[in-house]
DNA sequence: GTCTATACAGCGATAGAC
DNA sequence: GTCTATCGCTGTATAGAC
């Protein structure tokens, strides 16, 4: 492994458990073993770790299957999904846990986490039109309460990381909060649908 | 105005603007044209600042009404409810975009927040108790199903500071965000109550 | 209570030897 | 590519005059 990779990931894991405002360049090298100066000649700042880093989750984003490839049909590929998703975010935590402090920083990150969530709450919607045309969401339920689904998704996606924390710890957490997305879509469902996706859920 | 809560306050307002990290004694000194000494004879550091400043917080908690106060059968109470404390949390609002940072500065903090917002849930799940008996609520909806209704008005709550940065400005958040979070309950009321529900909102 | 002055530690960044 | 040495800056904290 290089040196330069070797920064990075070890960057990752202090600004993880330790916060990325009190972590300096000085600490990343002594955790290393390495001089300051090494450091410095791989990386000019700390500014340009962190624009590596999140660089880094949206390559992992990236990777994974997109939304066409999933059956959403299938309840089980639906928390699929979002476990896979939620797993990166968990590795890449100090990105949405100091999502402030990130971008004071490092302006540009805030922009550009905007948009990744717009562009799912797009793919959201997506899905929920799908779902109605299969019959499968109540008919009482009206547009506006549906773009507000829509809306807390997204909501629950992009901060599920600092809820969590206020809950207290937990195993696996990507696996649980995908679990807790999906029940989002119980009261939206047509009660035999409902039933059964509960019946799903209550047995993983 | 005392110098010492002049400090408190500009410090609120630097916190809250610029970032909990980023603001120093200085900073908050230069602002108030005093000199840094004069700072450290009233506040020995940082740290004792945000211990007051989130003191401050809890007592203007407390000025609220209570829950039986309110006529929680009338939407427009539940609303109300909602709103005041929006606005309090709002104004204080660097203990929630920041809770990280000031978490690890003022570990006590982090303790006394989680333990607020859990006996939040504990109102919130006898609210739903109450609702539950006047029949207000759908009889598919199961018992886990309706905790975790209060969980997520518990998660909305505590992250909707976090939550609403991803979305963009909005003139009066908290009473935005507080319509928001009524919204929550109408997928989970029998049909004439949701449309009556719904109803109040849009007019508002 | 408020000021000036100063001490001290830690961070970011660079120069220069190997 | 890696090291040591060092500089300037900023933040915290204290001493002492008024």
């Amino acid at each position: 492994m290089t040196t330069k990779q070797r920064i990075v990931d070890q960057a990752l894991k202090q600004f993880n458990t330790d916060g990325v405002e009190k972590i300096t360049t000085r600490h990343i090298a002594n955790e290393l073993e390495i001089s300051q100066g090494n450091l410095h000649y791989h990386f000019p700042n700390k500014e340009v770790i962190i624009e590596q880093l999140f660089a880094d989750f949206i390559g992992e984003l990236e990777t994974l299957k997109r939304f066409p490839e999933y059956n959403m049909q299938d309840p089980n590929e639906v928390i699929g999904s979002m476990t896979d998703n939620f797993e990166i975010m968990l590795k890449y935590q100090f990105l949405f846990r100091d999502n402030e402090v990130v971008w004071r920083r490092v302006p540009k990150i805030k922009a550009d986490v905007i948009q990744l969530f717009q562009s799912y709450k797009l793919r959201i919607m997506e899905l929920i039109a799908t779902y109605r045309q299969s019959g499968l969401i109540r008919n009482e339920i009206s547009d506006i309460q549906l773009n507000y689904l829509a809306d807390q998704f997204v909501f629950n996606i992009s901060t599920w990381l600092v809820g969590s924390t206020y809950v207290g710890k937990i195993k696996n957490p990507h696996e649980f909060y995908a679990k807790t997305l999906f029940r989002l879509w119980l009261p939206y469902l047509k009660v035999e649908e409902m039933q059964k996706w509960e019946g799903i859920l209550t047995k993983l």
